[in-house]
DNA sequence: CGTTAGCACTCTAACTCCACGAGTGACACA
DNA sequence: TGTGTCACTCGTGGAGTTAGAGTGCTAACG
């Protein structure tokens, strides 16, 4: 196989003939003839030149045709070559950026970040018609705000943090003595004083290594507090995300059959796959796309995804994006992708 | 149209033949024809008198032929016969319901009341292999077992609410005025004093009550400690419910089309409609049968739902049931329903 | 009078046949 | 190298056919 670089396509009128193509199928949705690409190419070339092309390209691996006498529909490296070479993406239009980010804000006021999560995921599939997916922010980045203790019973206290973005968590943690009252009020204080506005991880870390360093004085309090933090601190970080309009998906597969359309729901429901493919995206900075099977997840069939990070100056604290047939308009989904990433990310900077 | 009891069938033979007819019909899915009919039956009767009995049941309104020459198929009107007096509904085997009280206590020790939930929801779709319906209980009744306050900031308090069954809430507050630190835990001490032990809801209008009955010595931080119990309590009880295994409906509507499969799954993620059908189960003790489109929604075309209250002693909590095609086994989802609901109060019962 | 056998009729599902249209590959020619 | 042409292929959709299942009706039977 061809490595897909415009490269394996020399000349201009191939490329030329390859775009109009993809965005033919990806209006029309079925295979376009040559007769028909010779028109709306725009070329003034007859359709028997058409097919020549067309035939060059079928070697390259970039179309193909589902039968004998059909047209030509695009491959999955087609796409991959599409999107990578041949398109043009314009950023969104200034209205549309405003009005997406008036939709997004409305809402980022008040409410937990599940809220706004969710709000976001509705707002990505209601936009595009297809599927939202926004993974829920990385809270090992979170900053403490205050964290308070309270005794549940004789070895189980409930630990309180308040996140300096206004979230609240609980954690029932298991401890080898009983605590009294004021003890668990002493060490909630010691550690306000000296983890507060810090990141979780960062500031216990620092906390233990500050303990190696000052070994003397340490204390029975200091070696309670921390780790009390540590067990707080260690919750289910095993992340999560939210889909939003799912049903757009139905009727979208080219003649969706039940049986795929279970299969895929089935994967949404485990997530265990989908985080792990999100999980990918997050290494990479801005818009990235994955065609159909290339997601590495069985069930994606003609499926796409459109993903970007989100987050607030540098640090990312999730991805979000959209799930379409792989025969979706991609310039308007990117631009989406990308401008909500950075509303959402704005809109954490703001919070915190 | 007539009313659907066991008098608009006086005789025995069109009650029997009624009973096989739907039985067959939903064991094997086709309509039945007056041969197969009158064997299955096990009388000792030609296909013309089935025949002949069938004519009698369709004016009745509780059978009905899809055209002219095909079998016959029971109507909403004949299943409703079926399941309130035709249907002999044994209670689970003992070894099956010790089974499905083993799944369900597995996870019933830690967890929260999500996870059981969910747990439950699971299960009820994987036994019966519809989709399961469990509704998260109601706090009203939670008795409290702690009350914390926090503050935030300037004018915001954070309520922690410990149940007594060991949930953990947290309701963030307005407050006209800034508190310190030691009235809010003055407050809390009052409430926990006075309220402890006691559901929510008639804990604090016990306080009222009590509070206008000794007018004469109310002070400040009675009134203060009420205002923020009320406002603490007054969280968003709009109930909610966890649905599981949908996929399992997807290719039961005979000839399942995506547009009636996307509709019912909107409506599953409108949930408000939902609710409101649930509501209407909490009212009636035991199992509740709704067949077809006697539940009011548009999209539960030929979907039925089996529910029953789960609660601990005599107190509701909240509703679970299986959601499945009309043409579901009724006698097995049933007991499974009914022992599920079972459980479920033992394990609530038990946790408080 | 209820039950049964027989019969003509109806309707569906599955199959074949066929014609049409769209599109292709190959080849010869400019 | 590009173009026009021609024979060929393939999927689609409609028409016609058949087989099977099942019905309603009627007349006969106990």
């Amino acid at each position: 196989m061809v490595n897909p670089t415009v490269e394996s396509l020399p000349d201009e009128r191939s490329q030329r003939l390859l775009k109009t193509l993809i965005e033919d199928y990806i209006r029309e949705g079925r295979p376009v003839g040559s007769r028909n690409l010779a028109r709306s190419s725009g070329l003034n070339v007859s359709p028997a030149t058409v097919r020549n092309v067309m035939a060059d390209l079928e070697e390259h691996g970039l179309v193909c045709a589902p039968h004998t006498s059909a047209g030509r529909v695009p491959t999955e490296l087609g796409y991959r070559l599409f999107v990578d070479s041949l398109l043009r993406i314009r950023p969104l239009e200034e209205d549309d950026f405003a009005d997406l980010r008036e939709r997004l804000q409305q809402r980022s006021g008040s409410g937990t970040h599940q809220d706004l999560i969710q709000h976001t995921s509705d707002l990505l599939s209601g936009v595009t018609r297809f599927a939202g997916l926004v993974t829920l922010p990385r809270r090992a980045h979170a900053r403490l705000h205050q964290i308070e203790f309270l005794p549940l019973s004789e070895r189980r206290v409930l630990a309180i943090l308040v996140l300096a973005d206004g979230e609240v968590e609980n954690r029932v943690i298991e401890v080898e003595r009983a605590y009294r009252d004021h003890e668990l009020t002493q060490l909630a204080n010691y550690l306000n004083a000296h983890c507060a506005g810090e990141e979780l991880e960062t500031g216990v870390r620092r906390l233990v290594a500050e303990m190696k360093a000052v070994r003397a004085d340490i204390d029975q309090l200091m070696l309670d507090a921390i780790e009390m933090a540590e067990k707080a601190i260690a919750g289910d970080d095993d992340g999560d995300y939210v889909l939003a309009g799912q049903t757009n998906l139905m009727g979208i597969r080219d003649l969706a059959s039940m049986d795929r359309m279970k299969e895929l729901f089935e994967a949404f429901n485990e997530k265990r796959e989908m985080l792990d493919l999100l999980e990918r995206c997050e290494q990479s900075e801005g818009v990235r796309i994955f065609i159909g099977r290339e997601s590495g997840m069985e069930a994606f069939g003609d499926l796409s995804l459109v993903t970007a990070t989100y987050g607030r100056e540098g640090d990312d604290l999730g991805v979000l994006g959209v799930i379409g047939p792989t025969r979706m308009p991609y310039d308007r989904v990117i631009s989406v992708v990308d401008a909500t990433a950075k509303i959402l990310g704005s809109v954490f900077n703001r919070r915190d």
